[in-house]
DNA sequence: TGACAATGTCATCCC
DNA sequence: CAGGGATGACATTGT
């Protein structure tokens, strides 16, 4: 064969330069190239390399088989078995000059579309082009954008990857034309080039293991579980439901079937089943997965799920099994975080009260205003991080710090030992931020008697109409907002549970529902610490939310006195009108006593009519909102619980479709156990069967021969005793 | 400046 | 019947 093309590579070197010179713009190496190919010297090196050569012309755009004499070129190098000539009829018929360059008519269209199908089949068995085409292509392509680049190699690999051996040497006219796909229309097969196309579909999933860069090639292949994904995430419940269907109805119906071959036919078809079945589960894994948790849906897990999802070394049912126990221990992971985080729905007073105590012990021995401030962030990391004796700690000096003044004393000397902030809880520091206060206080106080009488209230009692745009009543929603969020009965809600209200001339005293009865005997004495002053603002960080920048140092704070914004943000507009209205005790008594303690305490003071309607409005609105954070989160818990709920269920279903696999699985196998004893009772049953068979037959034989002699003798005596009555 | 979350408040139902 | 809890709806505020 190859002698043949030395006998010809001069008429073919000399048409092949001028095609080139006339067709292609590709650089003179190329062309060089051909001439080299062309020496007769040189050209033994090239004998064994003949495909190479090929490629490249067929990269240069030249068609080889400019001889109508010759057989084509691939056939020269490769037999006359090649296949895939469609291409070149139509490249021709598209080209410019086709008809100039290419004998051929559309007539013999017919004959090599035969041909073509021919070479098809053959081509089947047959080593396909390799990869050297394309990287040498990519190689002249160098200096082209990566866009350019690799939209012309997804193009001729997809284009290239249909064709045989001989197809590189026929695809090019030197323009690139889309005439090389123009007429493929198997793009399954077209999409594996360097490979064999014969082989499977399973083999290409390998090959996306193989790190290729050309990823585009197997895009339309990875849509294919990909929408198959997608339709299991549309509606997983109707695929288990249909295939539940399914399976049950091939068991019904093998339970309704006697003959062997109806039970192995079917056989088959449940083997068929099953494997449809478990291949599913990795899909039905990941889309519980996808479901189950956004965080779990990250870059690798989504790779992971691209990935081939049965690994080749394991069965499909292992390797089934095996993922099924991964996604069981991501379940199990996140069944205990939700379980950490949300454990305490009725139980959450356990937990959640020391955490709130934690922060309030917290602010209580932050000072409000200072350098210090820059600090709360720090220090709630710190308590945060504490264990559960710290928090216990903090609770009890919550609880029943200011009942006792010794642990009021404790609270200036061993507790602040420990703080990390002692160093600033000096007693200098402490007086000095009390007399801070105590300027400020005072200054505001004066301030608001001075504004606007009118200010708060809803509406609904004392006919108030508070402007929204009101900065009395902003700045006492602030002071609001800021105090619930510092004393949240729940870390996770931020402000859960009523806490506290600021007295204006009184401490700060934290309430908690179920400290009332604490406060109820103890809040006449809480005018014991009232004179504290580093108490007055304790656990009152109100700007601990905001930005650092807005946060003073103490001598800003000095300088900044006159400004009484910064006190507006301490008090709520409740508190504000209680103090405008001068109510004489603070609001927390008002809402956390008891109605009898609350009616002492009413009849104890001479109220106006007004100060009596706001007292009990404060009453209302502040039960109200402790009921309305207590409804909040009760409404978070049932979420909760109902995420928890739907992890437990898919974990139930998780687990009852593996028990339903493995109850396939032993059903098969007994099955198959089944149709063994039926075979061989039924082959002994033929086989008994047959010898009786034979016996009475040869029985009946006797008897059919006996009985028929018995008739012959009868018959011929009765013919003899006729004969003899006629004689 | 709009979206959104957190919170407060009101109205209403119910016990 | 008053008090209060529960809750939906809306307003307000901060991010």
């Amino acid at each position: 064969m190859s002698s043949i093309v030395l006998q010809n590579n001069h008429q073919e070197c000399a048409a092949l330069n001028s095609y080139t010179e006339t067709t292609s713009t590709f650089s003179t190496a190329l062309k060089n190239l051909v001439w080299v190919w062309a020496m007769p010297d040189i050209k033994k090196f090239f004998t064994e390399g003949l495909i190479q050569v090929a490629i490249l012309l067929s990269l240069v755009g030249i068609r080889v088989d400019v001889d109508p004499n010759l057989p084509p070129f691939s056939e020269i190098i490769l037999g006359p078995s090649s296949a895939l000539t469609q291409t070149q009829f139509h490249n021709l018929r598209n080209i410019f000059d086709g008809h100039n360059v290419h004998p051929k008519s559309i007539d013999l269209d017919g004959f090599f579309t035969a041909r073509r199908l021919l070479g098809w089949v053959r081509s089947l068995d047959r080593l396909q082009v390799p990869a050297a085409e394309v990287e040498a292509w990519l190689v002249h392509r160098e200096p082209d954008t990566g866009v350019s680049v690799s939209s012309q190699v997804g193009f001729l690999e997809e284009s290239i990857g249909l064709q045989d051996a001989e197809e590189p040497l026929r695809i090019g006219n030197g323009d690139f034309s889309y005439v090389g796909i123009e007429n493929q229309t198997l793009g399954a097969l077209g999409l594996m080039p360097r490979s064999l196309q014969h082989e499977e579909d399973d083999d290409i999933f390998k090959e996306e293991d193989s790190g290729e860069p050309f990823i585009w090639e197997y895009e339309p292949l990875q849509n294919v579980p990909q929408e198959q994904f997608e339709n299991e995430r549309a509606q997983p419940d109707n695929m288990f439901s249909e295939g539940q269907v399914e399976n049950e109805f091939m068991v019904d119906s093998w339970t309704n079937t006697n003959t062997f071959h109806n039970q192995m036919l079917q056989e088959d078809l449940q083997m068929s089943d099953v494997r449809e079945e478990t291949s599913l589960w990795p899909l039905v894994d990941s889309h519980l997965l996808l479901d189950e948790d956004p965080e779990l849906t990250g870059p690798s897990v989504q790779n992971v799920l691209q990935r081939p999802l049965i690994s080749p070394l394991l069965s499909e049912q292992e390797s089934t099994f095996s993922l099924e126990q991964q996604w069981q221990d991501v379940f199990a992971i996140m069944e205990s975080q939700v379980m950490d985080t949300d454990e305490t729905p009725d139980g959450s007073n356990q937990n959640t009260i020391p955490l709130e105590n934690l922060e309030d012990a917290q602010h209580q021995a932050t000072p409000t205003r200072g350098t210090e401030l820059l600090q709360t962030t720090t220090i709630e990391g710190t308590l945060r991080s504490n264990s559960h004796s710290n928090i216990n700690s903090h609770t009890a000096l919550n609880a029943g710090a200011f009942e006792d003044p010794d642990i009021l004393d404790l609270l200036l000397t061993s507790d602040s030992n420990q703080s990390p902030f002692d160093p600033l809880l000096g007693e200098s520091m402490l007086d000095e931020i009390g007399l801070v206060d105590l300027d400020l206080e005072q200054l505001s106080l004066g301030q608001l008697e001075g504004q606007n009488q009118a200010d708060s209230d809803s509406g609904l009692s004392l006919n108030y109409s508070q402007s929204p745009t009101s900065p009395c009543g902003s700045e006492s929603s602030t002071s609001s907002s800021s105090s619930c969020s510092t004393n949240s009965l729940s870390p996770e809600e931020g402000a859960v549970g009523y806490t506290h209200i600021k007295e204006d001339d009184d401490s700060e005293v934290d309430f908690m529902p179920n400290q009332s009865k604490m406060y109820q005997t103890s809040f006449l004495e809480a005018q014991h610490f009232h004179r504290l002053p580093w108490l007055k603002n304790v656990g009152h960080d109100h700007t601990y939310n905001q930005p650092q920048s807005q946060r003073k140092a103490p001598k800003d704070v000095f300088e900044e006195a006159s400004n009484n914004m910064a006190l507006e943000h301490l008090s709520s507009r409740d508190e504000k009108r209680a103090r405008l209205m001068n109510i004489p005790f603070s609001n927390e008594h008002i809402i956390n006593l008891q109605v009898e303690e609350f009616n002492r305490l009413l009849a104890k003071y001479h109220l106006s009519e007004a100060q009596l309607t706001l007292i009990r409005d404060i009453r209302r609105r502040g039960k109200n909102k402790m009921a309305a954070q207590n409804c909040r989160r009760r409404k978070l818990d049932v979420l909760v619980g109902l995420e928890r709920n739907v992890n437990n269920l898919r974990r139930l279903r998780t687990r009852l479709l593996r028990e339903k696999s493995e109850i396939t699985c032993s059903i098969r196998e007994m099955k198959q156990h089944l149709n063994n004893l039926y075979e061989e009772v039924y082959d002994r049953l033929r086989e008994e069967q047959g010898i009786l068979h034979s016996e009475s037959l040869t029985l009946e034989q006797d008897r059919t021969d006996a009985s028929s002699k018995r008739r012959s003798d009868s018959q011929s005596r009765r013919k003899v005793s006729k004969k003899q009555k006629h004689k």
